[in-house]
DNA sequence: CACCTCTTGTTGCCTAGGCAACCGAAATTT
DNA sequence: AAATTTCGGTTGCCTAGGCAACAAGAGGTG
């Protein structure tokens, strides 16, 4: 917590709150902070935790490999994004996928007791802090939905496209940076590296795009 | 409304509320119900609407057409299940899908003001109401992670192995029922349907499965 | 019952993209 | 800066599954 307040009053979670306020639910939540080094495992579906978390710093992935041994990326968060929200549900039906840190990383963590039972011990915030959260599930449903869309299309190139589209809408400009190399991507679209970078390079060919590594220009 | 306690008396939105504060909560929120024939359109892409609902009767699909015209089906939803959450996000983005009626079906549609916008008018229920639909998200995040996880799977048959043994869970029996017909059920694995069909009929080859039109069974 | 429509299964054909293997370039380590 | 590892592009091969077209059942209707 120490020195961070910046970024604690910047996330969703504690949107309108004084700083007073964030550190009471901080305590009320029982919350503390955990960094990651890129490619640490931070849960795994085998042993589902009694928190949450809220992503302060870096990136990290959710993903779940198949009987096949190929991994598909289901999503990537960053600083503000809820995490392990599974947790939170009454019909514990454990976690799905797997999380690890795509790059270095920090995640505040919390219990999940007092928010899904309010009858033990009541905070003043929870109301509050239950409003917020639900901004946050919105965001990720919103998330979910716009990746259930672009692995809709049944052609590679599509599916591209319309990835590099949402990504550039996102960053506000045609020239932009993606957070995955390569494979990752091609795990994150599900489709094979090799079609993956085939297709790129022929969609360069064809003038619809510019890229090299993981920046990328929509033309 | 009118004779229709039972029915939302046991929808989760409503969980824990007695007669009296259902009828306040669905005057807090502006309630109405509307039924829908089967194949009408609920609403679509072209035209959110500033309304969230609650299904009460009857199963509607979520679904998006492509660029080629294929059509995609994102989700199915039945008695309880939420649908327009979108509409309650601050930064209205619009809907990213089409709703539609998939058998004849009633729907409980609120106007989101009370809910987003609450320093305007205010509700005694509505910290309850609040968690009530928190919890509703919850159950669609799981229900569209669970849509990302089908779909996946980079072949034919371990899409159809991972939605029927869903399936199988869900309705907890080996001998169960699907809410699609096999084109429908193509277009929710994103895949042709006559690969389906001649999927389908080697995995009974196989042994793996039974079926007959849209009841299977699982060996 | 005859007619029509809607749904599902089947099959031939063909191509998008999966898989494996290799190579050079970039990044990381020492 | 040499050594090593990681990453991306390329290519040949091959098959899963998309597409189109047809046929057979099922169900609905007059």
């Amino acid at each position: 917590m120490q020195n961070s307040f910046e970024i604690l009053q910047n996330i969703d979670l504690f949107n309108g709150f004084s700083e007073e306020e964030i550190r009471e639910s901080i305590h009320c939540l029982k919350g503390y902070t955990k960094k990651y080094q890129k490619r640490e495992i931070i849960f795994s579906k085998a042993a589902p935790l009694p928190t949450f978390g809220i992503v302060l710093t870096g990136t990290i992935f959710l993903s779940s490999e198949d009987i096949t041994g190929s991994t598909f990326i289901f999503t990537e968060l960053s600083a503000g994004d809820i995490v392990g929200e599974t947790a939170l549900q009454f019909t514990q039906t454990g976690v799905e996928y797997d999380v690890t840190a795509a790059t270095d990383c920090e995640i505040l963590f919390f219990h999940k007791e007092n928010i899904v039972q309010p009858n033990k011990v009541i905070c003043a915030l929870r109301a509050r802090i239950i409003e917020n959260l639900f901004t946050l599930l919105l965001q990720k449903n919103q998330e979910l939905y716009h990746k259930l869309d672009i692995v809709s299309h049944k052609n590679l190139r599509n599916k591209i496209l319309h990835y590099l589209h949402l990504q550039s809408q996102k960053s506000d400009t045609q020239h932009f940076t993606i957070p995955f190399s390569r494979e990752e991507l091609a795990n994150y679209l599900i489709v094979d590296r090799s079609a993956l970078s085939r297709e790129l390079s022929r969609m360069q060919d064809d003038g619809l795009i510019t890229f090299s590594r993981n920046t990328f220009q929509l033309l």
